[in-house]
DNA sequence: CAGAATCCACAGCGATACTG
DNA sequence: CAGTATCGCTGTGGATTCTG
């Protein structure tokens, strides 16, 4: 047990968490659900991301099969990364993760903090 | 912009991925939904954790409010901690995300992997 | 444009020993 | 019993430079 980014096909939670962990792959999760985008989109969207990172994380999710890359073998080079199904999949997740966390920061934004 | 831990009341998704993030977060979140447990059915519970972890992540999600922390002054001492409410809540989301991971670890396995 | 390569800081996690 | 304290490794993420 390395890290946790060994998928255990017995642990559901454990993949799932593979995929969200990492300091970026929400945001370019969030950005994908609105249509595809190329590498230079997603930088302006996000950003506080370096290349090096972005590259990282979007080579991550497309070895899990959440996001797919295509390649236009063209002069200057241009990449499109796209949400694949179980991307999409992932939407109404993401969106309850949200909305918890909103609630969450009601709530304890709201409670007086006794010390 | 240290690390991922920095919650933004502004960002919910931040807080949530805080909550979830860390290698035993969500063992002893499950554990503790089956009710109350003491520090050492904790241990007793999630064997490979050691005392610093489970010390440092049980304090940390008392921290954000997800937990209780209940000490009895006696000797030798004794400490339960219980989910508070907003703890509770999580539950859902922790299914959620859960069912998600079999369908996707379902589908992934599934597909030929056509390289 | 979309990266690859290199170097580096630091947070996360673990092992072990000690304590009220 | 339920923690601290200390040490050290390792992985993640960041800055920068180079390339087809």
């Amino acid at each position: 047990m390395k890290h946790s980014k060994d998928i255990q096909p017995h642990c559901p939670m454990g993949a799932t968490l593979a995929i969200l962990s990492g300091k970026w792959k929400l945001l370019i999760l969030t950005h994908l659900t609105t249509g595809k985008k190329r590498f230079s989109e997603l930088q302006k969207c996000i950003p506080d991301i370096t290349q090096r990172m972005l590259t990282m994380q979007l080579r991550e999710l497309e070895a899990l099969k959440i996001i797919h890359r295509k390649v236009f073998p063209v002069i200057p080079p241009k990449v499109e990364y796209t949400l694949t199904d179980i991307g999409f999949s992932l939407q109404p997740v993401l969106n309850h993760l949200e909305s918890w966390g909103e609630h969450y920061l009601k709530e304890v934004l709201t409670v007086p903090d006794k010390v």
